[in-house]
DNA sequence: CATGAATGAGTCTTCATTCAT
DNA sequence: CATGAATGAAGACTCATTCAT
C-alpha cells in the first residue's frame, strides 16, 4: 500500500481513539466503538497498534508532544505565560482537539495501572512535566516568574485542564462552547497572578 | 447486631474501597479485593452497600463532606486561604486519609460514566465546588481575594489536590510522605498569589 | 419447647414457602423471604426442613397426601368424577391452597434436576399418579369409566391443573377468583366427557 | 459472513439451547453449557442471542409457530382433531423437536418471572392459545364439537403435552420413544371423547 | 492488507447455608 | 432453641484479541 494511504488510516484510527477515549473514558470505551467511528474493521486497528494500552500510550505520546510544541512556541515568540494558559484552554490548537479532551484523558492517570503502561505513562508524565517546568524554569530565570518549585508550578499549570471539565460539570448551565472563553481568561489570570513576579 | 460493630465494619469496608480505589483506580479494582483488604467475606461488602457504584459514590460523598468540613473550620476560625490549602493538600486531616487518595479519586470523576454515577457525581460535584464557592465569595465580599468568578477559582483549588499525584509521579525521586509540606507550602503560594487582592 | 408449639412453627414455614414458591417459583423464591413470610429468622427454616429443596419435597409429598384425599373422598362418598375435577380445580380444599398453587407448584418438575430431587419427585410422581390412577381403575372396573390406560388418564387429570394457570396468561381479562367456577366445570366437562362410557 | 452459515450456527445454538433447557430446565441450565452443547465459545451466543432471556423466548417464539403450523395444517387438509393431536404428541414434526421438549419448556412457565419474560410469554400465550381457540371455535361452528369455551379447550389441548413427561416419569418402565405412540393415541381419544359431540 | 466472527478470561453479584451469640 | 451476620461457590455477561477468509 502507499505509504501515505497507512498513514491517513493510522491516523484517522488515532483520532476515532482520542474522540471516544475522551467521551467515554479509557476503560469504557471499546475497541469495536474506536474501529467503528475510525471506518475502518476491527482488526485493523491492530495492524497499526499493538492494542488498546498501546493506543492510549500513542495518544500520551502526542498530547506530550503538543504541550512542549505549544511551550516552544511561547519561548520563541516570546509570548506571555498568561495567553499561553489562555490559549491552551481555549484550545487555540491547531489539531482541533480540544483542552477537555486533553484534561480527561490527563485525568485518568490512575486508571493505567497495568505495569507495562505505568512505565510509559511514568516517562510521559516525567517528560511533560520536565518540559513545562524547564520552560518555566527560564522564566523564573528571565525575572519574569518569581522563584518557585518549577516542576510544581508545571504539575499545576497542567492540571488546570482538568479544572475546566469540573467547572463545566459544577455549572452545567454554562454550555461549555460558549464559556470557554471566559473560562481560560480566569484560569489564565489565577496562574499569571500566582506565579508571577510582585511587581509585573 | 450492635450498631457499633456494624460501624466500624462498614468503616473497615470503606476504608479498604477507599484504598484499593485510589491505588488501582476504580475500574481495575475488584469486588473480591476490597473485600479480602477488608478482610471480609466477598458477599459482605453487599451487606453495607447496594454493589460496586454506591461504594464509590459513597465515598465520594464523604470526601464532599470533608472538604466542606474543612472549609466551615476556614470560617469559624478565621483561617487564612492559604493555610487551608496548605492543610488540605498536607492532609491535616483527622481521618488519616491522604489528599493524594482524595485527589486520585476526583480525578476519577470524568470516566464514571454509567448514568446512576452520573448523577450522584454530578450533585456531588455541584455541592463540592458550590460549598468551596461560597466561601471564596465571602472571601472576596470581606475584601481578602480579588473579585473573579469564585465558582472557577473553587475548582482550581480542587483541582490542585491532582497536582500532587502528578508531581510525585514526575518526581519519584522526592517520596511523598516527606515532600508533602513542600507541596503544600508550593500549592497553597500560587493559589494565594493568584486569588488575593493585590494589596494584601 | 412444647411439641405443639414446634409443630405450628413447622406449618407457619410450610405454608410460607408454598405461599412464595408458588408466588414467585422455586428459583426465583429465597429462603429469606420464606423465614420472613413465616415470621421467623432464616437459620430457623434450618432447624424444621433440611434445607430449600427438601422444603420442596415436602409440599410435594403434602400435595400428594392432597390429592390422595379427594380421590379418596370420591371412592367413599360416591362423588361423580366430574365434581372431584371441579372441586380440585376450584380449590373446594379446606387447606386454603389454591389449585393454581398446585399447578404452578406441578409444573415444576422440569426444574427438580438435582439428583436427590429427581429421586424424592420420582417416587412422589410415582406415588400420586399411582393414586389416582388405582382410583380410576377402580371406575373402570365399576363401568363408570371406559377402558383406558388408567396411568394416562390420570396424568391427564394431574395436568388439567396447569390449564388454569395458562387459561388465566391467555385470558387476562377474566379475573381468576371470579372465574374460577367457569374454569372448574369447564374442565370437569371436558374430562369427564372424555373419560367416561358412552352411554353414561 | 455468508448469511445461510450464520444461520446454521444461530440453529445450532437454538437447538441447544432448546436441549439444555428442557433436560435441565430453564434456571439450571448455564449459558456455558449451551455453548458447549452447540460447540461454540460462550462469547458466541451472544453474538446471535441477546442473553439467556431472549434464548428462551425465541424459543417459544419457534415453539408457538410450531404449535400454529399443525393447526393450520388441520384445517387445510381437514383432518380429525383426534389426529392433530396425535400427531403434535407424537412429534410428527419434521423440525425433529419431540414434544417431551416443548412440554417441559412450556411447563417452565409460570416460572419465567422477570418482567421482561413475562411479557414476552404474555403475549406468546394469547397468540397460541388464540390460535388454537380460534381453529376449535371454527370446528364447533362446524359442528365437529360440542359448544365450549374454546379458549379453556385450547388450554386443556396444549396441556396434554404436559401429561406426555408425566406419564414417562411416572411409569419409567415404559421407554419413553417406543411408548409414544401408545400415549398419543390414548390422549387424542382422550381429548377427543371430551370435546366432539356426542353425536358424532 | 483488511475484515469481523469467534473466543474465553475476568468480574460483579446473588443467595443457600452455617455458626457464633 | 432462635437468630441473622457472614460466607463463597456459581453463573451471566463483556470485550480485548486472534485468525481464517
Amino acid at each position: 500500500m502507499v505509504p501515505e494511504i497507512a498513514q491517513i488510516k493510522r491516523q484517522r484510527i488515532f483520532d476515532a481513539a482520542l474522540r471516544v477515549f475522551s467521551e467515554k473514558g479509557f476503560h469504557h470505551a471499546t475497541m469495536s466503538e474506536v474501529a467503528r467511528e475510525a471506518h475502518v474493521g476491527k482488526g485493523t486497528v491492530y495492524l497499526y497498534f499493538d492494542g488498546k494500552e498501546s493506543l492510549l500510550v500513542s495518544i500520551f505520546d502526542e498530547l506530550v508532544d503538543l504541550m512542549v510544541h505549544i511551550f516552544d512556541q511561547l519561548n520563541v515568540e516570546g509570548a506571555h505565560l498568561r495567553d499561553v494558559v489562555s490559549r491552551m484552554v481555549s484550545q487555540d490548537i491547531e489539531s482541533g482537539r480540544t483542552g477537555r479532551q486533553i484534561a480527561q484523558l490527563l485525568a485518568q492517570q490512575p486508571f493505567l495501572s497495568t505495569l507495562s503502561l505505568q512505565n510509559a505513562k511514568q516517562s510521559l508524565v516525567e517528560r511533560m512535566v520536565g518540559k513545562v517546568a524547564d520552560r518555566i524554569q527560564v522564566a523564573i530565570d528571565d525575572g519574569a516568574l518569581r522563584p518557585c518549585d518549577p516542576t510544581l508550578a508545571a504539575c499545576v499549570l497542567l492540571n488546570l485542564l482538568g479544572a475546566v471539565s469540573m467547572y463545566s460539570a459544577a455549572n452545567p448551565a454554562a454550555g461549555l462552547p460558549e464559556s470557554l472563553p471566559h473560562i481560560a481568561e480566569g484560569l489564565a489570570d489565577i496562574l499569571w497572578a500566582g506565579l508571577r513576579k510582585e511587581d509585573q
